[in-house]
DNA sequence: TCTGGGGTCCTAGGACCC
DNA sequence: TCTGGGGTCCTAGGACCC
């Protein structure tokens, strides 16, 4: 069987600010940039299209974004918000399409392999045409029942559906048919292609690269540039079926035993004092060992990360036993945080990851020894007055200042 | 462009084991 | 004893993605 254009890439177009404005619609029609208010230390996370064309993208820091858009809306950023209305989104992707993958907050591939004949009209003058057809449906039905525009490409390789996915913006449909990759793919910057970051983009410019196009075209060999060539021309092939799950960090929290957590805060005015520091570093263990409570696992591994007011960064991490309380966790952190910080230059930066993610035992079930003591009643307690109004309804004396 | 916070994946050296 | 090769785990750092 020849391979066929049937991976679909669908992206939320300007997926935080489209939630933003159906939960105020005052922000429709206005120039809107989610990440913070006016004047906070962050960076856009996101932006409207009216924006664009004034300089403002995500990534970049709130104060430049405001000397570029005065008339600007500035929202700060509800984590907790979006997570629904992309589970929405899933649920009806999930109607029309047999296989959906969850690959972020903002983006689902599907795979329509074996679709054609249940989706077959008479009009239809091809099985591409088919599924092109289908798609806009499908696209159209999302923003309908969700209020939520996006933007979808079809193609046979994942890359490439993605690419396309970026070309259909905003609130289009682009296909590529199978055989068409190079074509498609030629003309674009280097880094359109998944993979390629600023670092590469900026080794591949200074070789004269600047197009995919161009970047095809070199030979196999050794060396950083040709397995960047290799790596295009693995991308512009047939995908194999989409992976069996969602990633780890976008599946249900029953079965999110892979993986890793982590909390991370810069700080407005980088710490010099000690406690200061110790006090960040309990509250973030508080809030990443109740993600984990919450999620039902143990970890294995805890790193600490430290950035310094340079902005050079250490991590200092250390596995042992599986454990998810919260006692075990901070005497593991503050050890290897006395190893990490020498106490004297400025903390700008404090994280807590905790990593070789496993399945907690049931509850009742007999675990080896003491591995997992029974959590104080106390912190049953606020563990379920969190779970019910959410992790900011308690504020612990240390953690909250 | 003075740079947030949540992740994944890869590399590379050393320990350790057979 | 001076010494092979493969596998896996641990740790630190970095590129990349949204």
């Amino acid at each position: 069987m020849t391979p066929a254009a049937r991976i679909a890439c669908l992206d939320l177009d300007t997926f935080f600010v489209s939630v933003e404005r159906l939960l105020d619609p005052t922000l429709v029609g206005v120039p809107v940039v989610v990440g913070g208010r006016r004047g906070d230390r962050g960076v856009v996370t996101s932006c409207s299209y009216e924006v664009r064309p004034l300089g403002v993208h995500s990534g970049m820091s709130l104060l430049e974004a405001a000397r570029l858009a005065p008339e600007a809306a500035f929202v700060p950023t509800r984590h907790d918000t979006y997570g629904a209305h992309a589970a929405r989104v899933k649920a009806i992707l999930e109607q029309w399409c047999p296989v959906v993958r969850t690959a972020s907050i903002d983006e689902f591939y599907l795979d329509f392999a074996g679709c054609e004949r249940m989706y077959s009209r008479r009009e239809d003058r091809s099985d591409d045409a088919t599924i092109e057809r289908t798609v806009r449906e499908m696209r159209a039905a999302i923003q309908v029942e969700t209020g939520l525009p996006a933007s979808v490409g079809i193609a046979a390789a994942k890359a490439v559906a993605k690419m396309a996915s970026g070309r259909a913006k905003p609130a289009g449909v682009v296909m590529v048919p199978a055989g068409a990759e190079r074509a498609f793919a030629g003309p674009l910057p280097v880094r359109k292609l998944p993979g390629i970051g600023p670092v590469a983009e900026k080794v591949l410019v200074a070789a004269g690269i600047r197009t995919l196009g161009e970047l095809v075209l070199v030979a196999d060999g050794s060396g950083p540039i040709a397995g960047m060539a290799a790596h295009l021309r693995e991308s512009l092939k047939p995908s194999g079926p989409l992976p069996d799950r969602d990633r780890p960090a976008f599946r249900e929290h029953d079965e999110a035993a892979e993986g890793s957590l982590s909390n991370e805060r810069t700080f407005f005015a980088a710490l010099g004092r000690e406690d200061l520091v110790c006090d960040a570093l309990r509250s973030l263990v508080e809030r990443v060992t109740w993600r984990l409570r919450r999620r039902g696992g143990t970890a294995r591994t805890v790193t600490v990360k430290i950035r310094y007011d340079d902005f050079s960064t250490f991590t200092r991490g250390r596995s042992g036993p599986p454990t998810n309380a919260e006692r075990d966790v901070l005497a593991l952190a503050s050890s290897l945080l006395r190893g990490a910080w020498d106490g004297r230059r400025r903390v700008r930066l404090l994280g807590v990851q905790l990593a070789n993610l496993s399945a907690a035992p049931a509850d009742g079930e007999p675990a080896q020894l003491p591995l997992f003591p029974p959590r104080p009643r106390a912190g049953v307690a606020i563990d379920a007055v969190r779970e019910r109004f959410g992790y900011e309804a308690i504020r612990l004396g240390v953690a909250s200042r």
